[in-house]
This record gives structure tokens, sequence and C-alpha cells, in this order.
DNA sequence: AGAATATATGAGAATATGTTCATATATTAA
DNA sequence: TTAATATATGAACATATTCTCATATATTCT
């Protein structure tokens, strides 16, 4: 039997796009360090140093990874004086984060 | 003010092994290969050949990544003759998956 | 047992990734 | 304008990732 005309786009193979848009998306939460800053912009805004003490990890460490988030628009920031305050950009993402961190947990 | 007793594990900074399992998870939806891959084992069960053929890639690059999802609990298999015919093995983690590919698509 | 088929495995190569170090840029205050 | 502070950037290095190639293992059939 042929492909039925009516088959559905779920059965279709996955367009060249929307498979790197959706790599992008996992590996951006696929390290601990980008991982970690996620979770702490979850609960609040906070600034490169800020996050870079809290997490003990180094300032080009951080502004490096921020910049990766940022370029998939998954953090934002603003500016206040020479300090940025970053924040997240992308509710679908971290709803994503959220339920596999409480997926992992409880187990 | 001191921390709550009260304090909501939500808001706790991520433990080792959370983060770790977590990270691989999502490390595992990051390779275009592994999102094709389980792609089609979400429509149905496939053999290794299967899947090489219909994603035009190596027998071998397919068994090593089969291996990897099988470690994370994310593929299993079943024997007949010598063809063993994987399938999906993770609700969750297949669920994010097709979440996030509609995501990716409405954009 | 030997041949045929399906899959797994290990080594090696090419590429990608994440950190550090040094330095550049931007904003504010004096 | 100069100094101080916050952040960004680029190069270099170490490690990780993914594929290919050759070969090993497992199952079935004759």
């Amino acid at each position: 039997m042929e492909e039925s005309k009516y088959t559905q786009s779920v059965d279709k193979d996955l367009d060249e796009e929307t498979l790197f848009i959706v790599s992008q998306t996992f590996k951006a939460l696929s390290d601990p360090t980008r991982i970690r800053i996620l979770y702490l912009l979850s609960q609040k805004e906070h600034s490169v140093n800020e996050i870079a003490e809290k997490l003990s990890l180094g300032q080009s460490a951080v502004s490096h990874q921020l910049r990766f988030l940022k370029n998939l628009r998954l953090v934002k920031y603003r500016r206040a004086g020479t300090t940025l305050y970053y924040s997240h950009d992308d509710k679908h993402v971290m709803n994503i984060l959220k339920q596999t961190i409480d997926h992992a947990r409880h187990h």
C-alpha cells in the first residue's frame, strides 16, 4: 500500500531547520554550567558577577555561556549603570528544564 | 534574615546527582542523529539496519548511538533471530522531545 | 561445523566544546 | 580626562564527541 495522502505532518521526517533548532535548544540545556545558570535565573535576575560568585565560576566563563544563551534567545538582560542584569527569556524552555529537574529528582 | 526552615526544594541549589542526570538527558537530545533516531522510534520500533537505511547512516554509527541511548535507558530492544528491534523506553523524555519539535516547527 | 546475516565494538581521526588568561570595551564618578 | 568597576572578547589549550574502518560476536540455516 502506498503512503496515504492524509499522512499527518507528525509522521514526516524532520526537516533540516527544525532539526537544527531542536538540537541547539537541547545543547543549551546539556551543559552543567548552563543548567546551573538557567536554574539561578529561574528564581530571579542576576548580574554576571552575582552568577559567577553564587556558582563559583570565573567571570569570563559566565560571560561566554551567557553569550551562548543570549544567541539562542534563552536569556535577556537589562542594563543598570555598568551592571547587566540577566534574566530568562523563553518560558517554554524554562518549563522543560523545570520538568526535567523534577523528573530527575524523583529518582 | 536566615534561610527559612520551610524553604522549598525548588529553590535550593541543584545537587550533583540531579545535575548529572539532567545534563545527560539533554545531551542525549542534543545531537541531530540521536534526535532523528528517537523521532523514528516514536513512530514504531525499527531494527538497526532499518534505522540506518531510513536515515542514510552507517550501521556502525547507528549502533554506537543506540548504545548511548540504551545506557540512559531511553531505548530498549527485543530480539527476533539475529535482528534487534529497538523502541523507545522513556515516555517523559519522548514527550519532551515531541513538545520541543512542535515548538520549533511553529516558528 | 561452516556460511550467511545482523549487530556490536575498539581504535583512530576530525571536529566541537568549555575553560582560562590576557586584554578590550563600556559606563560612571571624580 | 583619568580611574574604577563590570562585562565582553579572542586565542590557546584540554577534553569530549561523533564518525569511519576494520573486525569481533551472536544467531540461524544448511
